[in-house]
DNA sequence: CTACTGTATATATATACAGTAG
DNA sequence: CTACTGTATATATATACAGTAG
């Protein structure tokens, strides 16, 4: 029940303002599909939905979901019964559940419960095993991250790390971020504290490598989190 | 792929006591039915479970569903193609789903189909008709967002506005970023190109509000993404 | 009995064709 | 032109039938 104002309240983007326009009743009949599916864990046939809205002719259906499609909102197949692929809906399965934690101290300690869970998609560099940090002040500075934002670190192989990416590395009650340099066969790593040196290592085995900076979110609520000097 | 464990771990539930335990291969069947209606928005086909299973006949494979639908794990139809009733699937549904647009013009243009379509937890700021759009260079400077950062915009009311908020302001032909500003029952926009000016005005009702900038998101997966020059 | 193969068949379903109305 | 109706048709698909192997 909790779900179905949601629901009803059309969970596909409306594009508000003049965005993309999808007709009254192309966005009822996306919102329609979802929402039988959802109810139902199958789609229903062009049948269904021409009952549900009374068109008598699937000929009309069909040309709904044509339009749907031709403004990237589905992918059909012919002959494909019941199996619209629907795009941008989110079926639980491939958003990756993210926690989210006040400092990455917190967030490598191991026994810290989640300030939040967050449902992450992976296009945003999100992979099984990440999570969120709250940034401190000053403390990616050089990478435009400001304090409270919400920095994204996902695992990573040491093999996959590209020059000059940016790295968690750290134990059970200390971590932080460094720069990862590749030179040959080599790395350092370079302390992004302010003052911070540059550590060279040949053997990472024991490093602790806990995972990549993927990126940061900065949430724009309160006018107090504007950084209103320019820099 | 990102959930893959939790669904190999089998999120269905095995009915704890004894209660109609499944066999190895039918627990793995409706796994993978679950797994490929998440990926693709409709089910497998009856051949399409044989395929994956290395099962030739359908018969086969509907006899497992008949086992499956007599544990009660299932409800099935005469003849409903890719129509099987999942019971026990929780199929989500709390994630506002996003379009995301090349640009702010394109955006607001009306005719253009999105980039991409991702789902966002509303705890990002997004809501109902929200999307995103790639920032272009120097456009939101001021707020520390850079070239290529996805920039997230939300429908708004005027009279939600604080002091100080990052608006769209557009038509359909040009769209671009202003903060507001409040004045007792005044406002002011002040235009964020560089170089822009304050826009007094008391009559919204024809500034063509777009929405308003609840955050951004800089993705960091090439290195040449990264904001290398501290400022 | 279970666990299949392999073929045949009924049908649900998407699509195509031929129109009509405004 | 859009927004349909109504019929016909190809086909994807679920099911039934007839077996085989252990």
């Amino acid at each position: 029940m909790a779900r179905t104002d949601a629901i009803h309240e059309s969970e596909i983007p409306t594009k508000s303002r003049g965005v993309q326009e999808l007709s009254e009743i192309e966005q009822q009949i996306l919102d329609y599909m979802v929402q039988y599916l959802r109810a139902n864990t199958f789609q229903p046939s062009i049948r269904d939905i021409g009952e549900r809205f009374e068109i008598k002719s699937t000929k009309t259906v069909s040309e709904y979901l044509q339009a749907l499609e031709a403004k990237g909102y589905l992918e059909r197949h012919p002959s494909r019964s019941r199996g619209v692929k629907i795009l941008g809906v989110d079926l639980g399965g491939d958003a990756v559940s993210v926690p989210c934690f006040s400092s990455i101290a917190v967030a490598t300690s191991g026994d810290a419960s989640p300030e939040s869970l967050l449902s992450l998609d992976p296009q945003f560099g999100s992979r099984e095993g990440s999570f969120l940090v709250r940034a401190k002040a000053g403390e990616l500075g050089v990478l435009g991250v400001s304090e409270g934002d919400l920095v994204l670190i996902s695992p990573i192989e040491l093999g996959e790390l590209e020059d000059g990416a940016v790295i968690v590395i750290g134990s059970s009650d200390a971590a932080s971020f460094f720069r990862f340099l590749r030179s040959g066969s080599s790395f350092s790593f370079e302390d992004l504290k302010p003052g911070g040196r540059t550590t060279v290592s040949e053997q990472p085995a024991s490093t602790g490598l806990v995972g990549r900076v993927a990126g940061f979110y900065r949430k724009m609520d309160e006018v107090g989190s504007l950084n209103l000097t320019p820099h």
